[in-house]
DNA sequence: ATATAATATCAATATTCATTGATATTTATC
DNA sequence: GATAAATATCAATGAATATTGATATTATAT
């Protein structure tokens, strides 16, 4: 007889659906784009948009997205704003990844 | 100055669009479920959707999604149709996605 | 105070896709 | 061959959200 496994309301089944949670904030190639740009250094958002060939409100819309999952933080300089990763959280969502497959 | 990344159809930006493309099959919490479940060992189609509580047809459309991925692979007994992990690919797909953080 | 530059927010639209209900297909059994 | 069981497919709906255009906010400089 097979163990349950995410049956609705499991303990397994809130754990999938908490690490869907970040897995869809990842899940969006302009994103990703963001993120692997600031790889390189923090960035005000208009050396964003510029560089990603996207328009200036999309960026702020996809910034604010990562900035409330805490991947990205920012510090404000004059009329801009600085963007860049943070690490530790990146660090956490990255172990968590790899348990996907484990799970 | 910086060195250009992730600009409108750069090496970069092709590599992302590739990756999430099966980021995106993993960012649904019916599917991972799935894949724990199948963890267990193979099951035909009413034993998935029985366990995880599920109607019939959208088991099967998930079950397609994760198939035409490569993640599961499936036998036919009978009216029954089997599935289970392809464990190769979901290993390269791991692999993938330790990636994203160093993008 | 006004004007300008940089960024954020808001409303509207479009697209993607999970979900549902109904139907089709396949295989086995009688 | 007719019926039943298991699975797949199809069309329609609804929800989430990326994108766009317009406007608001904030900070600086004149």
């Amino acid at each position: 007889m097979p163990k349950p496994c995410c049956t609705k309301n499991s303990q397994k089944s809130k754990e999938i659906d908490s690490i869907t949670e970040f897995i869809h904030i990842l899940d969006e190639p302009n994103r990703l784009r963001i993120l692997c740009l600031l790889k390189q250094g923090e960035r005000c958002v208009c050396d964003i948009f510029g560089s990603l060939s996207l328009s200036q409100n999309l960026v702020s819309h996809h910034l604010k997205v990562l900035r409330d999952a805490q991947l990205i933080d920012y510090k404000k300089e004059g009329t801009r704003v600085i963007y860049f990763r943070n690490e530790n959280v990146i660090a956490k969502f990255s172990e968590l990844l790899n348990n996907i497959v484990t799970l």
